[in-house]
DNA sequence: AAATTATTTTAGGCAAAGCTAAAATAATTT
DNA sequence: AAATTATTTTAGCTTTGCCTAAAATAATTT
């Protein structure tokens, strides 16, 4: 396998994370997630073109190959075992790990990566909740659940948070849910959609619809 | 303080090193040193010069400023306490460490570097046995004796090998001698320079001159 | 002291990755 | 169906870091 530089791999993961919603990307799109320019965006599909890594015609998009979505995949396999040492051995708080695992995804040493996952006890998920690809690129999807859409008198197990910000990490540090952590649903209000949670035999409190709909959950 | 490109800090490390020796440092050895081109030295140089890191005026060779050493001693405290994650937790063996770390050391988060001396347990050598700066770049220098140069009956400890070589590790890592070890010479040939030792209870053992120049030692 | 050789610098270019402004194309209104 | 607006691409420029070849300077021989 080839050796990309920085840049393209942080197109090149861009555009995976992209596609998972919209399917097909465009210029505007991923210049906005990129901090760049559209312009800049056209030069680089030129090139990810050229080297097979997106199928791409002018002004319809782009998304990734075959080949593409495999770079991406290690990248991302990278990313996530990085995090996951940092907020595991290293003791870094949930919103700092993004930024250093920025840079750390690119060192691009197989034995590296290959090495740190053996040490970390061959993880399966980051400090997020988000799946770590293996070797081989493949990544499990397990079907959470929104913690918003579940009735009263459930028991779940916090699985994902789907918004990274220091700002929501704030709020769930502060009541104590992180990835891991057992809820049992005790009440919803319609009025609200706020939700009453209770975490072992902890007194009940409450979060917001806005706090909910970030949380995925697996039910127990 | 600031930040420096790849190519700077790869530039800035390479003259700290080569001006231990030397005092001064040449465009041509340099160039040698990185692998690179005299004239792409001397446009480093300029850059360098004007950003106040380097003492430099054409023809007359450079050595890094007050400034220049101390970023120099930021880059090798990084490089060595990857060295020793490398080879202390995830079992790299020797010889595979320093190109990993060459890339690792440029990944330039400040908090990362200090969590992770915590986390190694503030090592105080790298798995060469060369010192790791301090965080404010203080560096301990130890009066190492070459093993080459002592006589018989000495008990002493390996301290530091010199040379980094795939080769002389191959060979050190049979006879068993890393740093740490504890030797004892037994007797020295004056027709080869040769010398005899023993580890522990194990039986005696040759090792040529070649080898007893790159060793160094702490008298026990 | 010249002449020769070695080293270093300058001049001029190239590739990567970014930018702005203008042109081309597509999408949306009227 | 035009006209207008939005998006994307092209053209042309910049910076960083590298290169080769030629010119300048320094060091060494003769
Ligand atoms: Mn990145
Ligand atoms: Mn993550
Ligand atoms: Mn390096
Ligand atoms: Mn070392």
């Amino acid at each position: 396998m080839l050796n990309y530089s920085v840049s393209e791999e942080n197109y090149i993961k861009a555009i995976f994370h992209l596609q998972q919603q919209d399917g097909t990307v465009t210029t505007n799109e991923l210049a906005g997630e990129l901090n760049t320019r559209p312009a800049s965006v056209t030069d680089m599909m030129k090139k990810l073109k050229a080297k097979k890594l997106v199928h791409y015609q002018p002004y319809r998009g782009f998304r990734l190959s075959a080949e593409g979505s495999k770079v991406a995949l290690g990248i991302i396999r990278r990313h996530r075992l990085w995090e996951y040492f940092l907020a595991e051995k290293l003791k870094f708080s949930w919103d700092e790990v993004h930024a250093v695992a920025e840079e750390l995804e690119h060192v691009s040493s197989k034995k590296l990566i290959e090495k740190l996952d053996e040490f970390l006890g061959y993880p399966k998920a980051d400090p997020h909740g988000d799946p770590i690809p293996d070797v081989n690129g493949k990544i499990e999807h397990y079907s959470y659940q929104c913690l918003a859409s579940l009735p009263a008198n459930k028991l779940v197990v916090v699985s994902h948070v789907s918004n990274q910000s220091n700002e929501i990490l704030d709020l769930l540090k502060h009541k104590k849910i992180s990835i891991g952590t057992k809820l049992e649903i005790k009440r919803r209000f319609d009025f609200d959609d706020s939700m009453e949670i209770k975490i072992g035999r902890q007194p009940v409190f409450t979060i917001s619809k806005q706090v909910a709909e970030n949380i995925f959950v697996k039910i127990n």
